[in-house]
DNA sequence: GTCTATAGGCGGATAGAC
DNA sequence: GTCTATCCGCCTATAGAC
Protein backbone atom coordinates (compact mmCIF):
# COMPACT_ATOMS: atom_id res chain seq x y z
CA UNK A 1 0.00 0.00 0.00
CA UNK A 2 1.14 3.77 -0.92
CA UNK A 3 1.91 5.68 2.27
CA UNK A 4 -0.70 8.52 2.47
CA UNK A 5 1.52 11.54 0.71
CA UNK A 6 5.01 11.21 -1.55
CA UNK A 7 7.23 13.87 -0.46
CA UNK A 8 7.81 16.86 -2.20
CA UNK A 9 10.52 19.22 -2.14
CA UNK A 10 8.74 22.43 -4.07
CA UNK A 11 4.93 23.59 -3.66
CA UNK A 12 4.99 22.19 -7.52
CA UNK A 13 3.74 18.67 -8.04
CA UNK A 14 6.51 17.47 -9.76
CA UNK A 15 8.16 13.75 -9.48
CA UNK A 16 10.69 13.88 -6.73
CA UNK A 17 14.21 14.16 -7.76
CA UNK A 18 15.10 11.71 -4.76
CA UNK A 19 12.71 9.40 -5.82
CA UNK A 20 14.46 9.04 -9.61
CA UNK A 21 17.64 8.85 -7.62
CA UNK A 22 16.93 5.80 -5.81
CA UNK A 23 15.14 4.12 -8.82
CA UNK A 24 18.65 4.16 -10.47
CA UNK A 25 20.59 3.39 -7.33
CA UNK A 26 17.97 0.26 -7.20
CA UNK A 27 18.18 -0.56 -10.57
CA UNK A 28 22.14 -0.71 -10.78
CA UNK A 29 21.84 -2.87 -7.95
CA UNK A 30 19.03 -5.56 -8.63
CA UNK A 31 20.07 -6.09 -12.07
CA UNK A 32 23.58 -6.56 -10.99
CA UNK A 33 22.44 -8.78 -7.82
CA UNK A 34 19.21 -9.99 -8.32
CA UNK A 35 16.43 -9.53 -6.32
CA UNK A 36 17.45 -12.26 -3.19
CA UNK A 37 21.40 -11.17 -3.50
CA UNK A 38 20.66 -7.25 -3.30
CA UNK A 39 21.67 -4.91 -0.59
CA UNK A 40 19.55 -2.19 0.70
CA UNK A 41 22.45 -0.69 1.94
CA UNK A 42 24.14 -0.65 -1.30
CA UNK A 43 20.96 0.94 -2.91
CA UNK A 44 21.25 3.59 -0.31
CA UNK A 45 24.80 4.57 -1.38
CA UNK A 46 24.35 3.92 -5.17
CA UNK A 47 21.41 6.73 -5.08
CA UNK A 48 23.31 9.20 -2.26
CA UNK A 49 20.59 8.81 -0.27
CA UNK A 50 20.66 7.47 3.55
CA UNK A 51 18.58 3.82 4.62
CA UNK A 52 15.76 6.05 5.76
CA UNK A 53 15.36 8.46 3.42
CA UNK A 54 14.84 4.78 1.03
CA UNK A 55 12.47 3.38 3.36
CA UNK A 56 10.73 6.93 3.37
CA UNK A 57 10.28 6.35 -0.39
CA UNK A 58 9.45 3.36 -0.52
CA UNK A 59 7.66 0.50 1.47
CA UNK A 60 10.05 -1.79 1.82
CA UNK A 61 12.59 -4.17 -0.54
CA UNK A 62 9.65 -5.94 -2.11
CA UNK A 63 8.13 -2.70 -2.97
CA UNK A 64 11.10 -0.86 -4.25
CA UNK A 65 12.13 -3.97 -6.65
CA UNK A 66 8.16 -3.86 -7.83
CA UNK A 67 8.37 -0.24 -8.34
CA UNK A 68 11.54 -0.52 -10.38
CA UNK A 69 10.48 -3.75 -12.71
CA UNK A 70 6.91 -1.70 -13.24
CA UNK A 71 8.49 1.26 -14.42
CA UNK A 72 10.73 -0.59 -16.56
CA UNK A 73 7.55 -2.18 -18.20
CA UNK A 74 5.25 0.61 -18.98
CA UNK A 75 8.24 3.23 -19.49
CA UNK A 76 11.87 2.06 -21.08
CA UNK A 77 10.91 -1.14 -22.85
CA UNK A 78 7.17 -0.51 -23.66
CA UNK A 79 7.99 0.56 -27.25
CA UNK A 80 10.89 -1.61 -28.10
CA UNK A 81 9.23 -3.69 -30.10
CA UNK A 82 6.45 -1.21 -31.31
CA UNK A 83 8.48 1.26 -33.03
CA UNK A 84 6.96 3.86 -35.48
CA UNK A 85 7.13 1.58 -38.22
CA UNK A 86 4.15 0.01 -37.10
CA UNK A 87 1.67 2.85 -37.55
CA UNK A 88 -1.24 2.57 -39.93
CA UNK A 89 -0.96 2.55 -42.78
CA UNK A 90 1.83 0.05 -43.60
CA UNK A 91 2.67 0.81 -47.39
CA UNK A 92 2.34 -1.88 -49.83
CA UNK A 93 5.04 -4.45 -49.70
CA UNK A 94 6.96 -3.06 -47.10
CA UNK A 95 6.30 -5.54 -44.60
CA UNK A 96 8.89 -7.94 -45.51
CA UNK A 97 11.51 -4.87 -45.00
CA UNK A 98 9.77 -3.93 -41.25
CA UNK A 99 10.34 -7.37 -39.89
CA UNK A 100 13.97 -7.84 -41.34
CA UNK A 101 14.56 -4.13 -39.49
CA UNK A 102 12.72 -5.41 -36.89
CA UNK A 103 14.72 -8.62 -36.49
CA UNK A 104 17.75 -6.63 -36.92
CA UNK A 105 16.71 -4.11 -34.09
CA UNK A 106 16.28 -6.67 -31.60
CA UNK A 107 19.73 -8.00 -32.11
CA UNK A 108 21.52 -5.01 -32.01
CA UNK A 109 19.71 -4.28 -28.99
CA UNK A 110 20.44 -6.98 -26.95
CA UNK A 111 24.27 -6.36 -28.25
CA UNK A 112 24.89 -3.00 -27.02
CA UNK A 113 21.82 -2.29 -24.23
CA UNK A 114 23.32 -4.59 -21.35
CA UNK A 115 20.31 -3.21 -19.41
CA UNK A 116 18.05 -5.13 -22.14
CA UNK A 117 19.57 -8.10 -21.39
CA UNK A 118 19.81 -7.98 -17.18
CA UNK A 119 15.65 -6.86 -17.74
CA UNK A 120 15.00 -9.89 -19.48
CA UNK A 121 17.30 -12.24 -17.27
CA UNK A 122 15.37 -10.72 -14.03
CA UNK A 123 12.13 -11.08 -15.37
CA UNK A 124 13.13 -14.74 -16.35
CA UNK A 125 14.46 -15.50 -13.25
CA UNK A 126 11.94 -14.03 -11.01
CA UNK A 127 8.82 -14.98 -12.57
CA UNK A 128 8.89 -17.98 -10.01
CA UNK A 129 8.85 -15.41 -6.73
CA UNK A 130 6.82 -12.37 -8.65
CA UNK A 131 4.70 -14.07 -10.96
CA UNK A 132 2.71 -10.34 -10.97
CA UNK A 133 5.91 -9.12 -12.65
CA UNK A 134 5.89 -11.21 -15.00
CA UNK A 135 2.56 -10.85 -16.18
CA UNK A 136 2.36 -7.62 -16.23
CA UNK A 137 5.54 -8.06 -18.42
CA UNK A 138 3.32 -10.47 -20.58
CA UNK A 139 0.19 -8.29 -20.98
CA UNK A 140 2.42 -5.17 -21.64
CA UNK A 141 5.35 -5.74 -23.56
CA UNK A 142 4.69 -9.59 -25.16
CA UNK A 143 1.06 -9.01 -25.83
CA UNK A 144 1.83 -5.29 -27.68
CA UNK A 145 4.55 -7.27 -29.52
CA UNK A 146 2.26 -9.80 -30.53
CA UNK A 147 -0.36 -8.03 -32.17
CA UNK A 148 1.83 -5.82 -33.88
CA UNK A 149 3.27 -8.09 -35.70
CA UNK A 150 0.38 -10.19 -36.05
CA UNK A 151 -0.87 -6.90 -37.75
CA UNK A 152 1.83 -6.76 -40.19
CA UNK A 153 1.30 -10.21 -41.59
CA UNK A 154 -2.33 -9.93 -41.56
CA UNK A 155 -1.81 -6.83 -43.90
CA UNK A 156 1.01 -7.76 -46.30
CA UNK A 157 0.26 -10.09 -49.35
CA UNK A 158 4.12 -10.54 -50.02
CA UNK A 159 3.89 -12.10 -46.51
CA UNK A 160 2.76 -16.07 -45.43
CA UNK A 161 -1.04 -14.87 -43.97
CA UNK A 162 -2.49 -18.27 -43.44
CA UNK A 163 -2.33 -17.68 -39.84
CA UNK A 164 -0.76 -14.35 -38.84
CA UNK A 165 -0.85 -14.75 -34.78
CA UNK A 166 1.16 -18.23 -35.56
CA UNK A 167 3.90 -16.64 -38.36
CA UNK A 168 4.05 -13.94 -35.51
CA UNK A 169 4.62 -16.14 -32.56
CA UNK A 170 7.57 -17.81 -35.00
CA UNK A 171 9.35 -14.85 -35.99
CA UNK A 172 9.33 -13.76 -32.78
CA UNK A 173 9.94 -16.57 -31.09
CA UNK A 174 13.14 -17.15 -33.34
CA UNK A 175 14.59 -13.88 -33.25
CA UNK A 176 14.18 -13.90 -29.17
CA UNK A 177 15.23 -17.56 -28.20
CA UNK A 178 18.20 -16.41 -30.22
CA UNK A 179 19.14 -13.70 -28.72
CA UNK A 180 18.04 -15.42 -25.10
CA UNK A 181 20.69 -18.46 -26.69
CA UNK A 182 23.72 -16.13 -27.87
CA UNK A 183 23.81 -13.74 -25.24
CA UNK A 184 22.28 -14.69 -22.24
CA UNK A 185 22.89 -18.16 -22.46
CA UNK A 186 26.79 -17.29 -24.01
CA UNK A 187 26.10 -19.46 -27.12
CA UNK A 188 27.79 -16.80 -29.18
CA UNK A 189 31.38 -18.35 -28.33
CA UNK A 190 29.91 -21.56 -27.91
CA UNK A 191 27.43 -22.08 -30.74
CA UNK A 192 28.25 -19.21 -33.16
CA UNK A 193 25.42 -18.41 -35.77
CA UNK A 194 25.63 -15.14 -37.51
CA UNK A 195 22.70 -13.34 -37.36
CA UNK A 196 21.90 -11.95 -40.78
CA UNK A 197 22.09 -15.82 -42.25
CA UNK A 198 18.95 -16.80 -39.46
CA UNK A 199 16.98 -13.81 -40.57
CA UNK A 200 17.45 -14.61 -44.41
CA UNK A 201 16.16 -17.89 -43.74
CA UNK A 202 13.76 -16.93 -41.67
CA UNK A 203 12.43 -14.47 -44.00
CA UNK A 204 12.24 -17.56 -46.63
CA UNK A 205 10.28 -19.42 -44.38
CA UNK A 206 7.48 -16.48 -43.27
CA UNK A 207 7.03 -15.27 -46.93
CA UNK A 208 5.42 -16.54 -50.27
CA UNK B 1 38.71 -28.35 -4.76
CA UNK B 2 37.66 -31.69 -4.13
CA UNK B 3 38.40 -32.87 -0.22
CA UNK B 4 40.73 -35.33 0.04
CA UNK B 5 38.54 -38.16 0.08
CA UNK B 6 34.75 -39.05 -0.13
CA UNK B 7 32.80 -40.25 3.01
CA UNK B 8 32.24 -44.01 2.49
CA UNK B 9 29.70 -45.87 4.77
CA UNK B 10 30.71 -49.36 3.60
CA UNK B 11 34.13 -50.45 2.47
CA UNK B 12 32.67 -51.03 -1.66
CA UNK B 13 33.26 -47.45 -3.42
CA UNK B 14 29.36 -47.45 -4.20
CA UNK B 15 28.04 -43.39 -4.32
CA UNK B 16 27.19 -42.03 -1.29
CA UNK B 17 23.54 -42.12 -0.27
CA UNK B 18 23.91 -39.56 2.02
CA UNK B 19 25.32 -36.76 -1.37
CA UNK B 20 22.33 -37.76 -2.82
CA UNK B 21 19.97 -37.08 0.08
CA UNK B 22 21.64 -33.56 -0.07
CA UNK B 23 21.32 -33.05 -3.62
CA UNK B 24 17.68 -34.04 -3.45
CA UNK B 25 17.25 -31.23 -0.67
CA UNK B 26 19.41 -28.77 -2.44
CA UNK B 27 17.08 -29.53 -5.63
CA UNK B 28 13.91 -28.43 -3.95
CA UNK B 29 15.07 -25.64 -2.18
CA UNK B 30 17.25 -23.85 -4.65
CA UNK B 31 14.20 -24.79 -7.24
CA UNK B 32 11.88 -23.05 -5.02
CA UNK B 33 14.21 -19.94 -3.92
CA UNK B 34 16.58 -19.22 -6.00
CA UNK B 35 20.05 -19.37 -5.65
CA UNK B 36 20.66 -16.29 -3.11
CA UNK B 37 17.46 -16.53 -1.10
CA UNK B 38 17.85 -20.49 -0.75
CA UNK B 39 18.97 -21.21 3.07
CA UNK B 40 21.67 -24.01 3.65
CA UNK B 41 19.63 -24.59 7.11
CA UNK B 42 16.69 -25.69 5.11
CA UNK B 43 18.52 -27.92 2.87
CA UNK B 44 20.17 -29.75 5.72
CA UNK B 45 16.42 -30.08 7.38
CA UNK B 46 14.75 -31.00 4.11
CA UNK B 47 17.86 -33.64 3.38
CA UNK B 48 16.95 -35.20 6.94
CA UNK B 49 21.33 -34.15 7.48
CA UNK B 50 22.43 -31.75 9.82
CA UNK B 51 24.43 -28.82 8.40
CA UNK B 52 27.92 -29.83 9.43
CA UNK B 53 27.44 -33.46 7.10
CA UNK B 54 26.23 -31.21 4.32
CA UNK B 55 29.58 -28.88 4.55
CA UNK B 56 31.18 -32.75 4.81
CA UNK B 57 30.10 -34.00 1.35
CA UNK B 58 30.05 -29.80 -0.10
CA UNK B 59 32.87 -27.27 0.23
CA UNK B 60 29.96 -24.54 0.64
CA UNK B 61 27.17 -23.28 -0.92
CA UNK B 62 28.32 -21.81 -3.93
CA UNK B 63 29.77 -25.75 -4.54
CA UNK B 64 26.75 -27.76 -3.75
CA UNK B 65 24.81 -25.76 -6.01
CA UNK B 66 27.13 -25.76 -8.61
CA UNK B 67 27.39 -29.61 -8.00
CA UNK B 68 23.55 -29.92 -7.84
CA UNK B 69 23.21 -28.03 -11.59
CA UNK B 70 25.80 -29.48 -13.06
CA UNK B 71 24.38 -32.68 -12.07
CA UNK B 72 20.88 -31.93 -13.96
CA UNK B 73 22.25 -30.93 -16.99
CA UNK B 74 24.69 -34.19 -17.26
CA UNK B 75 22.12 -36.74 -16.32
CA UNK B 76 18.94 -35.66 -15.83
CA UNK B 77 17.98 -33.60 -18.49
CA UNK B 78 20.85 -34.36 -21.14
CA UNK B 79 18.58 -36.70 -22.99
CA UNK B 80 15.62 -34.20 -23.48
CA UNK B 81 16.33 -33.13 -26.88
CA UNK B 82 17.91 -36.52 -28.08
CA UNK B 83 15.34 -38.93 -27.28
CA UNK B 84 15.98 -42.43 -29.16
CA UNK B 85 14.07 -41.65 -32.72
CA UNK B 86 17.58 -39.36 -33.53
CA UNK B 87 19.23 -42.52 -33.86
CA UNK B 88 20.52 -43.00 -37.16
CA UNK B 89 19.41 -44.48 -39.72
CA UNK B 90 16.18 -41.74 -40.22
CA UNK B 91 13.25 -43.51 -41.95
CA UNK B 92 12.87 -41.92 -45.29
CA UNK B 93 9.50 -39.81 -44.78
CA UNK B 94 9.60 -40.09 -41.13
CA UNK B 95 11.39 -36.65 -40.31
CA UNK B 96 8.03 -34.47 -40.76
CA UNK B 97 6.39 -36.67 -37.92
CA UNK B 98 9.43 -36.83 -35.82
CA UNK B 99 9.60 -33.09 -35.35
CA UNK B 100 5.86 -33.18 -34.91
CA UNK B 101 6.44 -35.19 -31.71
CA UNK B 102 9.52 -33.69 -30.72
CA UNK B 103 7.78 -30.07 -30.33
CA UNK B 104 4.43 -31.87 -28.57
CA UNK B 105 6.58 -33.32 -26.41
CA UNK B 106 8.26 -30.17 -25.34
CA UNK B 107 5.18 -28.54 -24.95
CA UNK B 108 4.01 -31.64 -22.65
CA UNK B 109 7.00 -31.75 -20.46
CA UNK B 110 7.05 -28.13 -20.06
CA UNK B 111 3.43 -28.62 -18.79
CA UNK B 112 3.58 -31.76 -16.60
CA UNK B 113 7.07 -31.63 -15.05
CA UNK B 114 7.82 -28.62 -13.22
CA UNK B 115 11.13 -29.41 -12.50
CA UNK B 116 11.78 -28.68 -16.27
CA UNK B 117 10.53 -25.16 -15.86
CA UNK B 118 12.25 -24.54 -11.90
CA UNK B 119 15.43 -25.77 -13.96
CA UNK B 120 14.98 -23.05 -16.70
CA UNK B 121 14.53 -20.81 -14.50
CA UNK B 122 17.21 -21.15 -12.94
CA UNK B 123 19.68 -21.87 -15.59
CA UNK B 124 18.16 -18.26 -17.00
CA UNK B 125 18.09 -16.27 -13.77
CA UNK B 126 21.71 -17.22 -12.50
CA UNK B 127 23.04 -17.02 -16.07
CA UNK B 128 24.93 -14.04 -15.03
CA UNK B 129 26.38 -14.93 -11.24
CA UNK B 130 26.99 -18.18 -12.67
CA UNK B 131 28.62 -18.12 -16.23
CA UNK B 132 29.97 -21.34 -16.15
CA UNK B 133 26.54 -22.91 -15.61
CA UNK B 134 24.81 -21.65 -17.96
CA UNK B 135 28.06 -22.39 -20.46
CA UNK B 136 27.76 -26.22 -19.19
CA UNK B 137 24.00 -25.98 -20.14
CA UNK B 138 24.60 -24.53 -23.90
CA UNK B 139 27.66 -27.01 -24.34
CA UNK B 140 25.93 -30.25 -23.57
CA UNK B 141 21.92 -29.77 -23.92
CA UNK B 142 21.64 -27.07 -26.47
CA UNK B 143 24.09 -27.76 -28.74
CA UNK B 144 23.47 -31.60 -28.77
CA UNK B 145 19.54 -30.38 -29.38
CA UNK B 146 20.64 -28.25 -32.44
CA UNK B 147 22.47 -30.96 -33.68
CA UNK B 148 20.61 -33.91 -33.76
CA UNK B 149 17.34 -31.27 -34.73
CA UNK B 150 20.29 -30.11 -37.87
CA UNK B 151 21.05 -33.52 -38.71
CA UNK B 152 17.58 -34.63 -39.31
CA UNK B 153 16.56 -31.45 -41.53
CA UNK B 154 19.85 -32.52 -43.26
CA UNK B 155 18.52 -35.94 -43.99
CA UNK B 156 15.07 -35.80 -44.71
CA UNK B 157 13.70 -34.33 -48.26
CA UNK B 158 10.18 -33.51 -47.35
CA UNK B 159 11.70 -30.88 -44.82
CA UNK B 160 12.90 -27.66 -46.17
CA UNK B 161 17.03 -28.45 -46.34
CA UNK B 162 17.79 -25.21 -47.95
CA UNK B 163 20.16 -24.49 -44.68
CA UNK B 164 19.55 -27.01 -41.90
CA UNK B 165 21.13 -25.02 -39.17
CA UNK B 166 18.66 -22.35 -39.51
CA UNK B 167 15.74 -24.52 -39.81
CA UNK B 168 17.08 -25.95 -36.77
CA UNK B 169 16.94 -22.73 -34.88
CA UNK B 170 13.68 -21.73 -36.22
CA UNK B 171 12.26 -24.92 -34.56
CA UNK B 172 13.92 -24.74 -31.61
CA UNK B 173 13.73 -20.90 -31.14
CA UNK B 174 9.84 -21.44 -31.59
CA UNK B 175 8.86 -23.97 -29.60
CA UNK B 176 10.89 -23.22 -26.45
CA UNK B 177 9.88 -19.70 -27.14
CA UNK B 178 6.57 -20.68 -26.94
CA UNK B 179 7.17 -22.72 -23.45
CA UNK B 180 9.00 -19.12 -22.04
CA UNK B 181 5.86 -17.15 -22.63
CA UNK B 182 3.20 -19.70 -22.26
CA UNK B 183 4.35 -21.39 -19.00
CA UNK B 184 7.61 -19.03 -16.98
CA UNK B 185 5.50 -16.27 -18.27
CA UNK B 186 2.04 -17.35 -17.23
CA UNK B 187 1.18 -16.63 -21.20
CA UNK B 188 -1.51 -18.97 -21.31
CA UNK B 189 -3.78 -16.84 -19.16
CA UNK B 190 -3.31 -14.02 -20.75
CA UNK B 191 -2.21 -14.42 -24.62
CA UNK B 192 -3.65 -18.02 -24.30
CA UNK B 193 -2.28 -20.30 -28.20
CA UNK B 194 -3.48 -23.68 -28.76
CA UNK B 195 -0.17 -25.52 -29.24
CA UNK B 196 -1.25 -28.09 -31.77
CA UNK B 197 -2.18 -24.81 -33.91
CA UNK B 198 1.21 -23.09 -33.36
CA UNK B 199 2.61 -26.69 -34.21
CA UNK B 200 0.35 -27.25 -37.37
CA UNK B 201 1.86 -23.54 -38.90
CA UNK B 202 5.47 -24.28 -38.16
CA UNK B 203 5.75 -27.47 -39.98
CA UNK B 204 4.11 -26.35 -43.13
CA UNK B 205 6.77 -23.43 -42.99
CA UNK B 206 9.35 -25.98 -42.22
CA UNK B 207 8.12 -28.27 -45.48
CA UNK B 208 8.31 -28.28 -49.11
C1' DG C 1 12.52 14.85 5.72
C1' DT C 2 16.85 13.48 6.40
C1' DC C 3 20.48 11.99 8.91
C1' DT C 4 23.56 8.65 12.46
C1' DA C 5 23.31 4.87 14.99
C1' DT C 6 21.45 0.65 16.22
C1' DA C 7 18.17 -3.04 17.02
C1' DG C 8 17.08 -7.68 15.97
C1' DG C 9 17.27 -11.66 13.19
C1' DC C 10 18.88 -14.88 10.01
C1' DG C 11 22.60 -16.14 7.04
C1' DG C 12 26.82 -19.27 6.15
C1' DA C 13 30.19 -21.68 8.25
C1' DT C 14 32.71 -24.16 12.22
C1' DA C 15 34.46 -25.99 17.06
C1' DG C 16 34.43 -29.73 19.69
C1' DA C 17 32.04 -33.75 21.80
C1' DC C 18 31.04 -38.51 20.61
C1' DG D 1 31.48 -38.90 10.16
C1' DT D 2 27.93 -37.03 12.41
C1' DC D 3 25.90 -34.52 15.75
C1' DT D 4 24.62 -30.03 19.10
C1' DA D 5 25.69 -25.68 19.91
C1' DT D 6 27.58 -21.46 18.59
C1' DC D 7 30.26 -17.65 16.26
C1' DC D 8 30.14 -13.68 13.66
C1' DG D 9 28.79 -10.80 9.90
C1' DC D 10 25.50 -8.82 7.04
C1' DC D 11 20.78 -8.17 6.32
C1' DT D 12 16.26 -5.39 6.60
C1' DA D 13 14.11 -2.11 9.01
C1' DT D 14 13.57 1.63 12.58
C1' DA D 15 14.30 4.88 16.76
C1' DG D 16 15.49 9.28 17.83
C1' DA D 17 18.24 13.55 17.08
C1' DC D 18 18.17 17.64 14.11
Amino acid sequence: MMKSSNPQKSSRPKASEKAKAILEGAMQEFMLSGYAAASMDRIATASGVSKPTLYNYFQDKEGLFIALIEQLVEKRFQDFFTPQYFQEPIPSGKGEIILRELAKKIVEDATNDPQFLDFMRIILGESGRFPELARSFTRTIKATAFQAITHLFASCSELKTDDPEVAARIFLGTMVHFVITQKLLYGEDILPMDSDRLIEGLMSCLTR
